[in-house]
RNA sequence: GGCGCCAUCGUCUAGUCUGGUCUAGGACAUCGGCUUUUCAAGCCGGUAACCCGGGUUCGAAUCCCGGUGGCGCUACCA
């Protein structure tokens, strides 16, 4: 039988979603598409002083915002209300409740005990690792039987200090190993009395290879690592520990994830050898650079979904950029509905080295999305931009203006500065209205005449064609640049915008002339 | 410092496994042209790269070795 492929995307809620996450999920939900397989999402928040529920919902709702599904996983409370059938058929079928702890498990995934809530969705629950203590004392209790764990009762300052004093002496600095042989009994009494201590992994010392999906055999020495820290408390695990109970309780059959993972990896093999577990695939991701090369998700500035979301990218958009930031298809195509690159996806193609972040191309694909969008739909973005700038207009005109500056904006949010004009007209300067050096009078006198000639024009024939066949004929006596230019400016008040004969058909008669009358009495 | 990973145009990358078809292809950006009153879009064209040094070979971007550089990790974070 084939082994169905599972993946994961486990962020810790320590902060938002961010564009180095959301290509993670990406790829993970990608490659269990393309295989049949399930994409998982469990919530890594063992880290009780930086998680924070907002932040899982940031990254839920993101991760919905960008149409990334997860099969298994925690829901939002907003779906939660919604979905009262499907969680019945779920639960039903949860194994019968077990002893709390020290029971080996009837089979692999099952959890014991009923979990403590129920808003997930998939056989593997609990998706939080805060609501899986059981199962991490579980397995903590095989390792202190096989005496493969001990309590450490070093304090954070002496290892502190022995560290330094390793790295000044040029070694690698790891554990010395001082509390390996405190006995058992010895040491939960004196825990008991109140000693704070935490619980260390002994790690064999051997050479750790393991096949990367992307980058090939890796192999680690664990000598060099010391005894690596896998929880504060029985119930309290640490990452490396708690990663290797998920990923084998939850049936994982591909580690997709960030290449800062690389050196956990042989930590969590010797874990997993420990406890007897299978080794999944693995594939470590390049990292998403910042333009100075340094790992984007360090430095500070624009990095979290929600803050391009709020710019106006489009979720097409974002995953289309990310999933081209360390991978390519076989062809050269570049622009790709999600059905297609599912289709086309594979782990192989992604690269090894890291990807610089690029805004100029990010823009380009937005815009490209934004062109691809009809003016109705691309109305519904802007809604809401609309609406809060209270531009009073009705979806009529706001369509007309959408139609044509659909081509010149990047982003959502730039339709604000570009679009403006067509509600309110801006402040302006008498000298934009002049076209290189053309004086003032005659400028003036060419506004003039073009708007006795714009009178004459009855307001339903205020139209783009007819406008033309009048003005046209004018340019070329005055000389286009000299009738144009100060035209444009005195109806849109900018250096830049659409043409003339566009923007008064939207802005019709009235409003035209009095923007020309305006632009008048500047001169 | 130690360990690990990586290395093709400014950037994202194709090509590398299976040496020749690579005087290295595409995209973004940039430059020029067309269109044009401006900006954008569109179309056409240009500039631009195999990190360095050895080796193997008739032949190397591709294989091997050695440098150099960059990044990541080095927690009672994940």
């Amino acid at each position: 039988m084939k082994q169905e492929i599972r993946t994961r995307f486990a962020p810790s809620p320590t902060g938002p979603l961010h564009l180095g996450g959301a290509r993670t999920a990406i790829f993970n939900w990608l490659f269990a598409k393309k295989m049949g397989g399930a994409f998982i999402l469990r919530i890594e928040d063992t880290d009780a002083e930086r998680s924070d529920v907002r932040f899982e919902r940031d990254i839920m709702e993101n991760l919905r915002w960008l149409r990334i599904f997860w099969d298994e996983g925690p829901i939002l409370e907003t779906e939660l209300l919604k979905s009262e059938p499907i969680r019945s058929e779920i639960f039903e079928s949860e194994p019968q409740s077990r002893g709390p702890h020290g029971r080996k498990p009837q089979s692999r995934g099952q959890v014991e005990g009923k979990p403590k809530t129920k808003n997930y969705i998939g056989n593997f629950g609990p998706y939080r690792q805060t609501e899986r203590t059981e199962r991490y004392a579980y397995f903590m209790d095989t390792l202190f039987e096989k005496d493969l764990a001990y309590y450490c009762f070093c304090s954070k300052e002496e290892l502190e200090m022995r560290r330094q004093e390793m790295l000044l002496g040029g070694e690698a600095p790891r554990y010395s190993g001082k509390c390996r042989d405190i006995r058992i009994k010895e040491a939960r009494e004196r825990k008991k009395r109140g000693e704070s201590c935490i619980i260390r992994f002994k790690v064999p010392e051997k050479k750790v290879t393991f096949k990367d999906i992307i980058r090939g055999d890796i192999s680690f020495n664990s000598a060099l690592v010391g005894d690596i820290a896998i929880a504060k408390d029985e119930r309290m695990p640490l990452y490396n520990f708690s990663v290797v109970v998920d990923d084998f309780e939850m049936q994982i059959s591909h580690v997709i994830r960030g290449e800062e993972h690389l050196p956990n990896t042989p930590k969590q093999i010797l874990i997993q050898q420990a406890l007897k577990m299978p080794m999944p695939a693995y594939a470590h991701l390049p990292l998403i650079l910042a333009p100075d090369k340094s790992k984007m998700s360090k430095r500070v500035g624009l990095f979290n979904i929600a803050d391009y979301r709020e710019q106006g990218y489009l979720p097409e958009a974002v995953l289309n950029f990310l999933v081209l930031l360390g991978w390519h298809p076989e062809d050269n195509q570049e622009m790709f509905a999600a059905d297609g690159l599912v289709e086309k996806f594979s782990l192989e193609r992604i690269q090894k080295a890291g990807a610089i972040f690029n805004a100029q191309k990010f823009d380009w694909i937005n815009g490209e999305y934004i062109r691809k969008l009809n003016n109705a739909a691309l109305l519904e973005y802007l809604r809401p931009l609309i609406e809060k700038r209270e531009w009073l207009k009705d979806d009529a005109f706001h369509l007309k203006v959408i139609a044509i500056e659909k081509e010149r904006i990047k982003r959502l949010s730039d339709f604000l500065e570009m679009a403006g004009f067509f509600y309110q007209l801006p402040e302006y300067g008498s000298k934009m209205l002049q076209w290189k050096n053309t004086p003032a009078d005659e400028t003036a006198a060419n506004l003039r005449l073009t708007v006795e000639e714009l009178e004459k024009v009855s307001e339903t024939e205020f139209i783009k064609g007819r406008l033309e066949r009048i003005l046209v004929p004018l340019a070329e006596e005055t000389g286009r640049g000299e009738l144009y230019w100060p035209l444009r400016v005195s109806l849109s008040g900018k250096e830049a915008s659409p043409g003339p004969f566009e923007i008064m058909e939207i802005l019709g008669k009235e409003e035209s002339t009095r923007r020309i009358r305006i632009a008048l009495e500047k001169l």
